[in-house]
DNA sequence: TTGTATGCGTTATCAA
DNA sequence: TTGATAACGCATACAA
């Protein structure tokens, strides 16, 4: 068994023909008599010839290859990003290298880093949680790479972007838990700087104003975690003015706000409706099943790597689009 | 603004010596004057000098990188695996080409030969469901690139393994059952033809047969959805001789089950306990929060990243292990 | 201490 | 119809 990768000189060498000559034939080059396509073309299947791609990037410098920076590939909402950019690239013949960031921000620069010496054709990226600093992301710009956010995007930088609608979102959300009774509605947020906080509290805000509702600043809390949850909820459950309504950044928030509901021997949703955002594989699980904002994660990835792709193709060049992917409700049995 | 990204020949160019001088002096040749190193490094740095991954790898025809083919990258289990392996390629170096075989044969074909040609340093493979030819996979052997299978593994092919102790994971499950009370234990399984079922079952069926209990084939079941298996329970909770035990694959059918047999209005776990296998993000948002058998899928994926990574410094030739990942019981409200 | 030549696998250009 | 040569970016054996 032939151990290591024939080329196209072994082929050549093989049929005492010149290099030339073979790749001309495996590309059916009309030039080529029909006889000698057919030699090299059965060789090649005989002795499993496979084009070596780095010769071929190095010569293009294009190599057919997206990077992706995730903070986490193990949460359900980024890879259904990933699964939906995974499906884009690969239509298209691209591979994807995939970087997690690890919500690390020496990681994400290192990742950068990598990205470009790898000569990747793009990046997508979504920002980790305590990314302030975007130089590494200029860097890929000047280095002529195109770039793409999705979600976690930072707005210092000028480039194409795929968000969903926070902020419509959250409205909605928000409206829905004030329209089916709540009046006191606490928001567990991720850290203000990230603009998805940002918008999905000005969502929230805008929400309780048109209903004259009256803003506690005390009720508005950085907790974006299960077991964050867990532990700050029975404090605010306890208090006389409990609130009556939860909107939580994400699912698994909402699930362990859920759970300290119950412990509390509280009524999900009779006393206490509660909201998520994500529509994750746990929210069904849940019981009551979920109410949440439905993200489209996978949607966000087909839009994320077909912008990108329509970048590096020069379709689009020197215009910057600002992608928005709608949300929607969807209603369980988590609110009235 | 520089837009091309530079090289060693820009730089020599530049500075007027020669490229050798320049590439020697980047990687601090002692050979190298120290004048002449500050000043290529100045150069270098001032212009974002990176080097040029593709033509190293072309030189050396070895990549730094190692691709992935995953069933499903948005499912818990095979994410969780995928950020092992992220982080055991990253400390080495390495770069994660993921490719989503979306248990579709063709596509997994195709993915192989995209990994071949990208001369990708290796290749962590988990089967697609219909895969039963597996020549796809003989074939990146031949080509000398190591193969290492993790999960859902063949065993035609002779290369390393990583799996779960699926027989121990899945017999520790029934026995616990049993133990607890249960008498009659259905199992809702993958189709048999992989590995894993056939291992889970043998499990199954040994904790069964070692309490005395009697096999009833129909308990047996293919079925490893959340919807599959919200269709099929009800008519198995009708049945007289219902069962007070599931054993199910994964923990979305697990949850399936708990839905169908609240909806029938029967009790977990007093009248019928639910055992889960993965340890997923729904096990705990379940209610009562599911019993299940830990898989540990980023050990898993960090212990095949490891193997890979030997086998391709070369270090375990000619060798081959068999890696088992040890699970461990999780117990908790869906079982007495 | 530095420069020249070569090769990794492929293909485009020019020549035969 | 086919072949020789150069080039992509880099590293290294060899020469100076």
């Amino acid at each position: 068994m032939k151990k290591t990768q024939i080329t196209i000189k072994d082929i050549a060498r093989e049929l005492n023909i010149s290099p030339s000559t073979v790749s001309r034939a495996l590309k059916n080059h009309p030039d080529i008599s029909q006889v000698t396509k057919d030699l090299v073309n059965k060789y090649a299947k005989d002795f499993h010839y496979k084009p070596n791609a780095l010769a071929l990037s190095l010569r293009t410098s294009k190599n057919n290859t997206i990077g992706v920076i995730v903070p986490e590939i193990n949460n359900y909402f980024f890879s259904s990003v990933l699964s939906g950019i995974e499906q884009i690239a690969n239509q298209a013949d691209y591979n994807v290298i995939v970087c997690q960031s690890g919500e690390n921000y020496e990681k994400e620069v290192r990742d950068t880093k990598a990205l470009i010496s790898s000569r990747v054709s793009g990046v997508l990226a979504s920002l980790c949680k305590h990314t302030t600093n975007y130089d590494h992301f200029q860097d890929i710009i000047d280095s002529d790479i195109p770039l793409v956010f999705f979600d976690r995007i930072c707005i210092g930088i000028i480039t194409d972007r795929v968000v969903v609608d926070d902020y419509a979102g959250a409205f909605a959300a928000v409206e829905y838990l004030i329209q089916s009774g709540c009046k006191r509605i606490a928001f567990y947020s991720s850290p203000f700087h990230l603009e998805i906080s940002k918008n999905r509290k000005n969502g929230y805000l805008d929400a309780l104003r048109k209903y004259g509702l009256m803003v506690d600043e005390s009720l508005i809390r950085v907790c974006d975690t299960r077991e964050e949850a867990i532990m700050i909820t029975p404090e605010i459950l306890d208090r006389p003015d409990r609130p009556d309504g939860f909107f939580a950044i994400n699912d698994h928030c909402a699930a362990g706000i859920m759970y300290a509901v119950k412990s509390a021997k509280l009524k999900v949703p009779d006393d206490i409706a509660i909201f998520g955002f994500s529509d994750g594989e746990l929210a069904k699980a849940c019981d009551p099943m979920l109410s949440t904002v439905e993200q489209h994660g996978f949607e966000m990835g087909k839009n994320a790597a077909t912008l990108l792709l329509d970048k590096i193709d020069g379709i689009t060049h020197g215009q910057y689009t600002n992608k928005i992917v709608k949300t929607n409700l969807i209603i369980r049995g988590s609110t009235k």
